[in-house]
RNA sequence: GGCGGGUUGCCCGAGUGGCCAAAGGGAGCAGACUGUAAAUCUGUCGGCACAGCCUACGUAGGUUCGAACCCUACACCCGCCA
């Protein structure tokens, strides 16, 4: 295909998505000839999916915007198994549940890809070609294309074959289902692409070996690398768990709060990866964070970007304005009683009825602070601030005379966890 | 089925009768320094009605003035043998 932007395995490199993939040059050659149909799986784990498959769904429309074609797999068959992962043995999930958490994710997946045109997407799911087979067709059709030392030596079950947990027969397994995925959607759909993330290597190969065995065809993997910060950890978890896209879990201004707090050292590999700025554009935010850090335009332009992407321009404008409001330099009480109560709104909060209250119980009413030992913790270490005014003994109270606007108490724990009180 | 090893706070891990809310490390949180950044240093890190009390060392009982530590049963995990 002939693209002003190159071939999208370039654009896909470039933005330091690539970290394996089965024949290089095969992939660039099949992506530049037309349209490839290409898959992606997210397995049901949880009600929602989290920032780690964003890098997967953006991946996807990165190659759609290329003319390819994405199949969107939703695992309502691979997540009542559960892929092996390094922690132990999985708890299963009932059969309910799963299907519960494919329709929400199912919905979720819609925003990020496009539906409409040549190269539509189109959702699968895997229960639709695993639950009609038979344990003798599975063993026969299927199981007689796997070498079990080949199964060994991926690493996700070799890892749990030396733990102390072991591993079920059933997550040992996980890896023919998702192979049997690769093979069932070339046969469906033509399908001769699958991408994942770095730790799915081992699932993406069952996949093209399964098709080559039973086909004689080559198919291809693509994997996207880990994000890390820049020590060399996972990016993604917070003290809360996750970073989810569903609003209820995270919320919009958690969300944006987030990616504002970008490392310097990364925020630059984080637009290329989470954002669809051009790469004259990053060049010039990277420059912005080498010149004046301070400024974090880099920051902003990625948080307004991502919660753009995933919550929609309108709620991140209100968390922009919020943010812009709790974190000014002007005080509070010169905050108008309407930006004050919209900047409220996106906070985590608790209401108390009238009166004085120790400051120690709102704290922990907001959930702020996990305990009421935790707040007196806070307290004496000097990280709390009742109206950014810093608290300064365990047996402050607060009543009416500190009400913002008559109605609220905005409480600080550190620098940056804020959580509001409504009084009355 | 037999034998052996194991199950400790968010994670790893020490602890074999009182000095154990439990060493040490990691993660987390806070303070200083900053820029709602990183690094560094310091502090903190079960709960509460907080100089005290409650809960906690797989579960349930027992011995003892006193148990994470000893005994019994059970559950689960790992390994070896069958």
């Amino acid at each position: 295909m002939s693209d002003p932007r190159g071939n999208a395995l370039d654009e896909l490199a470039w933005r330091g998505l690539v970290a394996l993939s089965t024949d290089e040059e095969a992939l660039r050659a099949a992506l530049a000839a037309g349209p490839v149909t290409f898959y992606c799986g997210f397995d049901p784990t949880a009600p929602s999916l989290h920032m780690g498959n964003l890098v997967q769904l953006l991946t996807m429309r990165r190659l759609q915007e290329f003319g390819h074609r994405p199949l969107v797999l939703v695992g309502g068959a691979t997540g009542l198994i559960g892929d092996p992962r390094m922690s132990g043995e999985r708890v299963l999930n009932s059969r309910d549940t799963v299907a519960g958490w494919v329709e929400r994710i199912r919905g979720q997946v819609q925003r990020f890809v496009s539906f409409e045109g040549e190269n539509a997407a189109q959702v699968v799911n895997n229960l639709d070609w695993t639950a009609p087979m038979s344990a003798i067709d599975f063993l026969r059709d299927v199981g007689k294309h796997f070498r079990v030392n080949r199964m060994l030596a991926k690493e996700a079950v070799s890892a749990r074959l030396n733990s102390e947990s072991g591993i079920s027969f059933t997550e040992f397994s996980y890896q023919i289902l998702q192979g049997m995925d690769f093979h069932e959607l070339w046969k469906r759909h033509g399908c001769t692409l699958q991408t994942g993330g770095s730790d799915q290597w081992g699932n993406l190969t069952a996949g093209t070996d399964l098709v080559h065995r039973a086909e004689g065809v080559s198919v291809h993997a693509l994997a996207t690398p880990l994000v890390t910060k820049a020590d060399g950890t996972k990016f993604g978890k917070t003290e809360g768990g996750a970073i989810w896209l569903d609003a209820e879990m995270t919320s919009p201004y958690a969300f944006y709060q987030f990616w504002l707090n970008a490392e310097d050292a990364k925020v630059g590999d984080y637009l290329k990866i989470f954002t669809f700025r051009t790469r004259e554009e990053i060049e010039a935010l990277d420059e912005s964070t080498r010149e004046k850090p301070q400024a974090r335009e880099a920051q902003r332009a990625l948080a307004e970007d991502v919660t753009t992407l995933v919550h929609g321009a309108e709620a991140t404008r209100r968390v922009q304005e919020a943010s812009q409001a709790l974190f000014g330099r002007g005080d509070l009480a010169g905050l108008d009683a309407g930006t004050l109560r919209d900047a409220v709104a996106e906070l985590p909060s608790a209401s108390v009825p009238a009166g004085e209250h120790p400051v120690v119980d709102l704290f922990a009413a907001t959930g702020l602070v996990q305990s009421k030992s935790a707040a007196r913790r806070a307290i004496a270490e000097g990280g709390a601030y009742v109206n950014n005014t810093k608290v300064l003994g365990e047996d402050a109270t607060v009543g009416g005379a500190d009400l913002l606007h008559g109605r609220w108490i905005l409480l600080r724990r550190g620098r940056r966890s804020l959580a509001a009180v409504e009084v009355g």
